[in-house]
DNA sequence: CGGCATTGTATGCAAAGCAAACATTATTTT
DNA sequence: AAAATAATGTTTGCTTTGCATACAATGCCG
């Protein structure tokens, strides 16, 4: 699903427009080849996403992780907590403290696995159902605004570029 | 600038190879669509260039957001926090607790502004300034780790993509 | 002058990430 | 079979970031 994480920031937009009276000291108009490096690009772009993402699941209170969790359980009932964070690559900790607070939310149950008695079974609760399905729908407002600035054949170039980063 | 983040695992490539007996109930192969969603893949992507970076910095101790504070005022002599925030897009409390913190470490030395009173100039100390030597080093090589994956033309491509994100 | 915006500051809280340590259970090696 | 490893969940603690809120001092504008 989709992500999530929390942030950190951004810089773009006005990068080049600054009132004359605050202009800065070597104010020469570019950041010292900043915008040359691909990770400072990344960071912005992913702020920008981030911020959307907050702002459209304010009022369902969940975050990118939490929402990407909820999704992953639901595609694979019964998934155990290690795989989720293989698949989200997140840390066996930082998983167990995202699942902790969908479990006190009541969107998702811990049970027993039948086979391996180390692991634990995740499933959706009614209530997790129903706010992934909430979930859903505001996904695909936050993509719309994403793919916007986008033709199909752009995107579809994006993620495969990004695709060469994580994978 | 730059990024980090720590580590963690890496789940691309993994996504598929499941043992047969940890296979999960529904894994249909597809995570539900999941990588058709932009969103989810600049997050991954993130991640991953974030937790890199923070290999790269171990050693130095400093997170992306200090490099690039660094990088900006070395860049800007006397720039003031809110000018910081609205170039890399960060809140001005989040720029405090970051300045906070290169001041406790004799990085950054706040004075007072000539021309308005409100304001506070920053400027690298010496230590900052070695600091910010050794930290674009790191960069090189961290940028280097990135752009590996691509050709020139694709790398102009991403970052042209990506700006049209947070610009 | 009076209202409004800007700037820095302080507090407090939530989310995430990581490390380190444990206990239990599986797996592999010897 | 016994011993060493690995995997899994769990807890605790610490860091960084992000944001909301509130306040005081200063600047700007009508």
């Amino acid at each position: 699903m989709v992500d999530l994480n929390t942030p950190e920031g951004h810089a773009g937009a006005m990068l080049r427009s600054f009132p004359a009276k605050n202009a800065l000291p070597s104010d020469d108009g570019d950041i010292g080849g900043i915008d040359q490096i691909v990770g400072f690009h990344i960071r912005l772009a992913y702020g920008a996403v981030y911020r959307h993402f907050t702002e459209t699941f304010s009022d369902l209170g969940l975050t990118q992780k939490q929402v990407s969790v909820l999704w992953l359980i639901d595609d694979h009932p019964g998934i155990a907590q290690a795989d989720i964070g293989r698949r989200l690559q997140m840390d066996r900790a930082t998983v167990m403290a995202i699942i902790n607070r969908l479990q006190k939310r009541g969107f998702v149950v811990r049970g027993p696995s039948p086979d391996d008695r180390r692991r634990q079974t995740l499933k959706l609760t009614d209530a997790g159902h129903d706010g992934l399905i909430a979930a859903r729908a505001c996904i695909l407002e936050h993509e719309q605004w994403l793919k916007n600035r986008f033709t199909p054949g752009e995107t579809a170039m994006l993620i495969e570029l990004l695709r060469r980063i994580h994978e």
